[in-house]
DNA sequence: AGTGAAATTCGTTTACA
DNA sequence: TGTAAACGAATTTCACT
């Protein structure tokens, strides 16, 4: 698979704003609409797309704090089950099974730190397993992106 | 800002995808498309929908390894520089400043283990004020969503 | 908040360079 | 790969409820 300069344009268009019609890439890059309509489907069969996704902000629900954290386990054998229990917390946003000091890390939204404890000490502590946390709470965002194509 | 049951609808199809047409989901709900149209408008100007975003495979471009890195710094005023120096590093797709044990804590994507070494050993510790890292490598990532709604 | 209609703009296919 | 043409579908606006 490769990619060329205006496949680049494309990709980074609609990377920036999902919706923006193709004809206005077209319009951009010079070539018929039909082409970039062409070009988009060979990206998408190519896998190199994943899909188009709304965001939401969480911080207008009130979600303002971001957290990381790190989750001891009495066994590795645990992990299946622990990840179903894990899957039933809405705030997680994603989960790793990881290597160095802990099994799971998980990156977690919450309303305030009240919550973030809550999570911790009830949801996340009282799952079978679950022997220790450690929680790195982030005060400042300053990269996110996907990687760069 | 109150959501109801139609902008939930609306905005769980364009999370799902974000190219869905605003006629489809009229069709879904049985109001007209410019009904929806006009809640989207309503919701994109209340700042819950931050925009629309292609999603870019890493594993398509051969980013097959995603991996956490705790950054100690010396001092936490070269905080600012240090991140000047990260957002040059386009594999960084995270980072955030945190409470806990490290200062930084960045989420990267690599090709491959040598990959990681060499950013890790060239790119990052030369960034003035690195004193350490530990790094956490996910082997198996069971979630990735946003936050519900 | 929602409707229906009108105007404009898009997406998609097709036949052909 | 690309184009142009054609057509159905979607977006957007507006006057009205």
């Amino acid at each position: 698979m490769k990619i060329d300069g205006i496949d680049k344009i494309i990709i980074k268009r609609l990377v920036k704003d999902a919706r923006t019609p193709i004809l206005s890439i077209a319009r951009e890059v010079g070539i018929s609409g039909a082409a970039i309509h062409q070009r988009l489907k060979k990206l998408e069969k190519s896998k190199l797309i994943d899909g188009y996704k709304m965001v939401i902000n969480p911080r207008s629900l009130g979600y303002t704090t971001t957290a990381f954290v790190g989750i001891f386990l009495d066994s590795s054998s645990l992990y299946s089950s622990a990840i179903k229990r894990l899957k039933d917390i809405p705030e997680i946003v994603e989960s790793h099974y990881t290597t160095g000091n802990y099994a799971v890390f998980i990156k977690i939204l919450c309303k305030n730190n009240e919550d973030l404890m809550h999570l911790l000490n009830k949801d996340i502590q009282n799952i079978k397993g679950v022997s220790r946390t450690e929680t790195f709470i982030s005060l400042d965002q300053q990269i996110s992106r996907q990687i760069s194509i």
